[in-house]
DNA sequence: CCCGTAGTACGACGAGTACCGTACGACCTG
DNA sequence: CAGGTCGTACGGTACTCGTCGTACTACGGG
């Protein structure tokens, strides 16, 4: 009742990407995928930019098939939400969801990387 | 300046463990040690006691080996600190250090993994 | 001094992961 | 339909990590 619609045929063609349900999100792996550096800067864009992002806007230094995976370790742990939408797939954060299940952890996490970014001359 | 100690010959032998000072935490070696469920039922414990705790006194599931291993993980990314207290190891959290560098952090996950604890039965 | 207890060091092993390249599939546009 | 773009799948490689066992060191007590 809380998330895992269904997909009840996505407007797109038939592509739809599993998600695990809000209460299937563990914390462990939401931490074990924060704690890359990679994804933990795609997590920041995403947060800053509060809407949702294809992947290839993020200007990563590693190949699509690298993007690919951390999209992926996001989206299984439960951080990130992706959608089809023509071609592109669009990412967006599971604030809400996250915020439900562990209040304040998000914010936490993030006002702690941007703390760290500009600490070290990196925001 | 703020911490790192330049460890002055402590009262016990001569047995001193190196730990990152203050600035040097980094946030994603802090979310990586606290992405291990062992690691962070240690770290639970920790500030669930608020004092100071041996290292053979968590009753983990594991070797003597790899106690040393998580503990050695969680000193040297700046969450724990260790002192030798004659033949015995005591740890400490650093929430200190670590609510100066990231307000708000430590506390979001340990209230994250308390709520995720009662959710599943485990707490 | 000898032994027990607390923890370390080192080597090993299996699993996972971050990265790559190439080949492929899905979608839009001409 | 042809071609371009966006992303996936698969296979491979090198590295990290969690775990163990055994041998070792440091400290305290009889």
């Amino acid at each position: 009742m809380t998330t895992a619609a269904p997909a009840p045929v996505p407007a797109s063609g038939g592509r739809d990407l599993p998600h695990p349900a809000t209460g299937e999100i563990r914390l462990e792996s939401v931490l074990h995928a924060l704690s890359d550096p990679m994804r933990l800067r795609i997590v920041r864009e995403l947060a800053a930019e509060g809407d949702e992002l294809s992947c290839s806007q993020f200007g990563l230094p590693v190949t699509k098939s690298t993007t690919t995976h951390h999209f992926r370790v996001l989206r299984e742990a439960g951080v990130i939400r992706q959608v089809y939408r023509g071609t592109a797939k669009m990412n967006g954060l599971r604030k809400d969801d996250l915020d439900d299940l562990f209040p304040g952890l998000l914010d936490g996490v993030l006002a702690a990387a941007d703390r760290q970014a500009l600490r070290l001359g990196d925001g």
